[in-house]
DNA sequence: CTGAAAGCGCTTACAG
DNA sequence: CTGAAAGCGCTTACAG
């Protein structure tokens, strides 16, 4: 049997209600003697506390629930890191599933977390995997994407102002022409940054599932037919990737006949062959936003800005690696 | 409020009891009559189970504790994403968090799961962050490793085999020589993996965190001194993207300068330039296995074989992106 | 097949 | 400053 709050109680020769108030540090005071009494039988008897119990009784499990829709993908990963942290210091354990981009899936997820009286949602949303939460008590934050349905908090980057950087660097490269590669539709962040492209800049919109492979199959097809762009912006550092393994693949000169920028900035982006130029998502000011929300701070009216990081892609020098 | 079993009863016109009971599907029977006006009841008052309060009266949570070094390496955001998945289809809530190679936030990790009165606990547990677990009544399992002091169960990949597969693949590339990259330690399953390697080629063993980092300043010195290897097993995905980076970087000829083979094969293989031919971790097997054994199951004994994928970074050709 | 009731281990108003 | 006791929402032996 598990020590309980009344073994603790027994030995320290007080009440179950003092021994509550030591661990919680209220809401009654507590003798520095009586502290101490408390403090000692807990280590001899080895006490940890029932949080389930503390859950049931006092309404907050300490749990938060993280619904992403691919925890491999590295933009997720880094987003899911930095969450997970955030509520770590926050004294919040994460709950996590994967949505896997599926609208069922995600609510099965949300479902789940709220059964288990989880103290807030955290939602990784990407296009389609949508639908409102339905839960009264329990205060939501959307980060990268909201339903259109959903009045709760959204956390997101400066969209715009990514996408006008990586277009004026590659300007500045000399490029007057400059596509942009897009997801398959029309939903979401990425369609903030695709409106962007356009109002900044003249050239093909290009179109492929959010994959690397859909984005390595697109640019084999366009290297065989020799209808490769010269400047591209892509939407995302997970098509940017399979953009560099096509290219790489088919010999492509990078930057040379093909320069690029991507717009995630995942720790992946350094270690690319090129590296890849890539406007930065503030991961940590994402998070450190959207947990402070969730708890009910107020957070900053501004949009979080991105900044560019150049590389070789765009064709820049690449910072070398320390010695 | 949130509605409870107590409301669907008085809806139902039955007890909480056999309220419990349909929702538990036992341990009592429930006439389908009865059934049917207890799922109407609730139903219409949107009754959600409080899996805090059956928690603390079954003593089981629902949850499982999920310990990774670092979720954004793709090789550990992958056995994550597999155990995520298991531990859903067996009706776990997987709760996570990342270890960051530390001994001490593994233990707190541990320590805070543990009072969330967790069903069980997986570990993956790099070299270093060790301790076994104190829990007498939660089953542990560790995955990739287990530290010297722990009786747990383990889980882990056959790594002999992993490299022996990896050093016969360069021999017919007509490699001789073939040095090994391993970890900056003799700890862990590289340990193993760098035993291997002893016990089937002779080379230059080479040495470096396991970040892509340090193996690509590793290779950026090694280029700079012109005394790059032939043939490389590296240890690691990890370490392996920081070789190529470097390579390429430095404009070496892979595979032609040097040929690479890798240890892990984490998505990210397909899409390095070269390709990364790697031997592949059975992800999907090591997770299974995890999980029918934290739940008590038997597992079958012999360990999970790997098997390689030749990609381009050996010499071998990369399979194209199909179109 | 159904129901009344005890009890899981806490927290917290309330009384002292 | 301390303690006795109610009660959070379930599950489950037990009685019918």
């Amino acid at each position: 049997m598990a020590v309980t709050m009344a073994d603790v109680a027994r030995r320290a020769g007080t009440s179950v209600a003092v021994v509550s108030y030591v661990f919680n540090d209220g809401p009654r005071p507590v003798a520095d003697r009586t502290r101490e009494r408390v403090l000692a039988a807990a280590a001899e008897l080895g006490y940890r506390r029932n949080r389930v119990a503390a859950a049931l009784r006092s309404g907050s499990s300490g749990l938060v629930g993280l619904v992403l829709p691919d925890t491999v993908n590295p933009y997720f990963a880094t987003l899911g890191r930095r969450l997970e942290q955030e509520l770590a210091g926050a004294g919040k354990l994460t709950v996590i599933a994967n949505s896997g981009y599926d609208a069922d899936r995600q609510a099965a997820a949300i479902e789940g977390f709220l059964a288990a009286q989880v103290d807030g949602l955290i939602i990784v949303s990407a296009d389609g995997a949508a639908g409102a939460v339905r839960a009264a008590d329990t205060p939501v934050v959307y980060v990268h994407h909201r339903p259109r349905d959903s009045a709760a908090a959204l956390i997101a980057a400066d969209n715009e102002t990514a996408v006008a950087l990586a277009v004026a660097h590659l300007r500045e490269h000399g490029h007057g022409r400059i596509d942009f590669l897009a997801g398959p539709g029309d939903d979401g962040p990425v369609a903030t940054r695709t409106a962007a492209w356009r109002a900044a800049a003249t050239g093909e919109l290009l179109r492929c599932a959010y994959t690397r492979d859909a984005a390595a199959r697109l640019i084999a097809r366009l290297a065989a037919e020799s209808r490769l762009p010269r400047a591209l912006v892509v939407a995302t550092d997970e098509q940017a990737v399979g953009v560099l393994a096509a290219a790489g693949a088919a010999g492509v000169d990078l930057p040379g006949a093909l320069a690029l920028v991507s717009c995630d900035g995942s720790p992946d982006a350094a270690f690319t062959v090129p590296s890849l130029t890539a406007v930065e998502q503030p991961f940590g000011e994402l998070a450190r936003r959207a947990v402070r929300r969730l708890l009910g701070e107020a957070i900053p009216d501004d949009p979080v800005r991105a900044h560019l990081v150049p590389r070789r892609s765009c064709g820049c020098a690449s910072p070398p690696f320390a010695r």
